[in-house]
DNA sequence: CATTAACTCTGACATGCTGTCAAACATAGC
DNA sequence: GCTATGTTTGACAGCATGTCAGAGTTAATG
């Protein structure tokens, strides 16, 4: 995980080329990477059109030790995005629900889905840098991935049955997980609320209503 | 409606207080301020992060004209989806679709709002200011009041059989639209497809599947 | 421990955008 | 034609992003 963190940022060891001559990267460096990261979820949560100046001042670092770290405010943001996902991505994994009921499995997709989004309220309030390719399909990847995966199982099964588009049921039902939040978000639904109504809406929409 | 967008403006008659005093205003100031609005939603379409300045030059006029009419950018932005909300209300409204089956009106409205969102890119690519109370729940109310009573009459009516809350499915179907449109955008389905996935979508939903 | 490379900090700078102000100028309304 | 209303030009302050250079620290290495 570190290491995936130190492979994300800017000064890197490119050491793979000329393998002995150079010393290995500082612990320093992690630390300030992993801290900036830190107070970015933070002060995004909080604030979400903070400066790099802001969140430099959160994470105890100056503002140009985060351009060290990441190359520019956006490539922060992406960073961290990625680090959630990457995140989520690893409690689906640890779930293994490769043996369960689709219906089942599909439900602790989203209760892994949406413990993250409350744990990281930014998810709601900062738009993703639309970087790469498609919109920000890439990002999700691993997500998406385990939603797919079981979308598709259920499919065939025969537990899902709307006939919708797999790929389409990946993007809405996602999308219906945002909206969720901010339900919650603006005070208009309980937690409690948003989370059952979020299941049985993907169900529906899955055609396992 | 230009005496709407004259309401809306920085520059405004107030001579409702001291009556036959003051001029009227002038048709310039009407005139310009419409092309700002027009000329943001083209600019904004074609480059979401556009200036102020770049809006001014695409509508011919010079950047601090804009700001007499519009205190800030996310004003003028405000503005822009106010007058594109009202002009797809203005739409539903012609519709009459008060005594139609309330599947059919769904059907309707969701085929005007989709037009809307054919019709303005920057509706996909553009994120609204967050400005008022909640999220952008009041901007769209004109809208989002035709889909709410069409939803009561189908639930009323026992043609909408979900049991999810009528707000909820306010909510879900508009999120689903801003989804489907983005599909379409970055070309992983034809307008035809994204059209009936979402009418499909919204069906199953409101459980009338 | 001493060396040295890696990292951070301070300060300064260029650039671009937002928003404001003042004064000269143009024009539509009366 | 007079005059309020709009527009333009030019200038300015403030703030944010991103870059650079140089001096100062700190961790890895032998």
């Amino acid at each position: 995980m570190l290491s995936n963190i130190a492979r994300a940022t800017k000064i890197d060891n490119v050491s793979e080329i000329t393998p002995s001559r150079r010393r290995r990267r500082r612990a320093d460096a992690d630390r300030s990477a992993g801290e900036i990261l830190r107070a970015t979820k933070d002060v995004l949560a909080v604030q979400p059109h903070a400066s790099v100046e802001d969140i430099a001042v959160a994470a105890g670092v100056s503002r140009q030790t985060v351009y060290a770290h990441f190359k520019t405010r956006e490539a922060l943001i992406s960073a961290v995005f990625d680090e959630i996902a990457a995140e989520a991505a690893a409690g689906m994994d640890a779930a293994r629900l490769d043996r369960a009921p689709a219906v089942d499995a599909l439900l602790q997709l989203l209760d892994i889905s949406w413990r993250t989004l409350q744990r990281y309220p930014l998810l709601l309030t900062v738009s993703p840098p639309a970087g790469d390719s498609t919109a920000d399909g890439k990002r999700h990847e691993p997500v998406f991935d385990h939603l797919e995966a079981v979308l598709s199982r259920g499919r065939q099964s025969g537990e899902f049955a709307s006939g919708l588009p797999v790929p389409w049921l990946v993007t809405a039902i996602a999308t219906l997980g945002h909206a969720a939040g901010d339900e919650v978000r603006t005070g208009r639904m309980t937690p409690q609320q948003a989370r059952d109504t979020l299941a049985r809406s993907a169900l529906l929409l899955c055609g396992a209503g």
